[in-house]
DNA sequence: ACCATACATGTCAATATATACATGTTGATT
DNA sequence: AATCAACATGTATATATTGACATGTATGGT
């Protein structure tokens, strides 16, 4: 489906950058729901543009150190916003190492369980507190057709979803507290 | 990781199976958080064989097909048990396509955003009514230690998660609607 | 007898992803 | 002058994953 040509000329049409512009964006607005690193990156950048989906520009700081600067094309920006437009069946598995440990819970026993499901909660609530910090950046809605709106909503996506798995670990703490005392 | 190797041996602790009745399982209770096809099972069913951590018996039905049953050795119950305590630290990144097409849906007119959000939602309600038609299996939570257990906290996780990303559709819906009649 | 569905096991090729290997510059601080 | 963090670009290897290719049996219904 080759998602990753799409993550990076959408990152393209909001400004033109380098490879290493790009794995950056994959660490922070972007890192809850797609993530790219550089090995990755560097080669896509190269067929994109065997593709003609985007050009570049080498451009020199100090005395040699060259970065290339890529933009999308009119062909790229077409592409890209055909893709756009199309329908996504939802993947049958999002698949969660966590979640694939508690099914086999049973095989463990209520103290090993409850301490393995405090230690995501603790982890979770870390990231809730720093999507909440970030949200901070939103005191209103953005405008739709600014750059920042996909962002928006995303990040509020992220913070019920980080909201709903802190619920679910809290169920079942309580779930293996009353099953354990009842004993 | 080798998330595979742990997943199947997990399986297995429950009862010994063949490589078919292993892919089942991985398209009904653990389809939510784990999947694999066939095409994975059957080699690493081979190197788990090698490596002493499973067995197998050949058994007929009919004239003359075969099907590998296999077992769990008590050196793979070990290693499962083993991993099966392990923290896991949470992934910074779970791979979504649908947000990152809205993290660019500025390049859409709202329509198309709501038409895509409505399809999506549409998909989603329909698993939300799956998934609570399956807990009607659960009037009440099983033991502790029975191997449903993991199943129904997976269960209720994959409702909660599912009533939480509905929400989070709706929410979109609501900006891009109030966003586009206030111009 | 025919047909469809489920049972059953495997390989192959392409793609995707993660991690390590590999190299070098620039600019700011100490 | 030395050091460190950030900038910058690539390749290589191993693993994971998907989908197609490939083959055949068993069972129940019409």
């Amino acid at each position: 489906m080759r998602v990753l040509k799409y993550a990076i000329l959408g990152l393209l049409i909001k400004r033109p950058m380098t490879g290493y512009e790009l794995a950056k964006e994959f660490n922070f607005e972007l890192a809850e729901f797609w993530h790219a690193s550089h090995s990755q990156i560097y080669p896509e950048l190269k067929k994109l543009n065997n593709e003609g989906l985007v050009t570049f520009d080498v451009e020199i700081s100090g005395d040699i150190l060259e970065a290339k600067r890529y933009h999308i094309t009119e062909e790229g920006e077409q592409d890209f916003i055909q893709w756009l437009h199309k329908d996504d069946k939802i993947p049958r598995t999002q698949k969660d190492v966590f979640r694939l440990r508690m099914y086999f819970s049973n095989n463990l026993d209520p103290q090993t369980r409850i301490h393995l499901l405090e230690n995501q909660r603790q982890q979770h609530l870390k990231r809730m507190n720093n999507l909440l910090k970030t949200s901070e950046q939103y005191p209103e809605v953005p405008d739709l057709d600014s750059d920042r709106f996909g962002d928006f909503i995303v990040l509020k996506g992220a913070i019920m979803r980080q909201e709903s798995i802190i619920n679910w670990i809290d169920l079942c703490i309580k779930y293996i507290q009353e099953g354990s005392s009842s004993k």
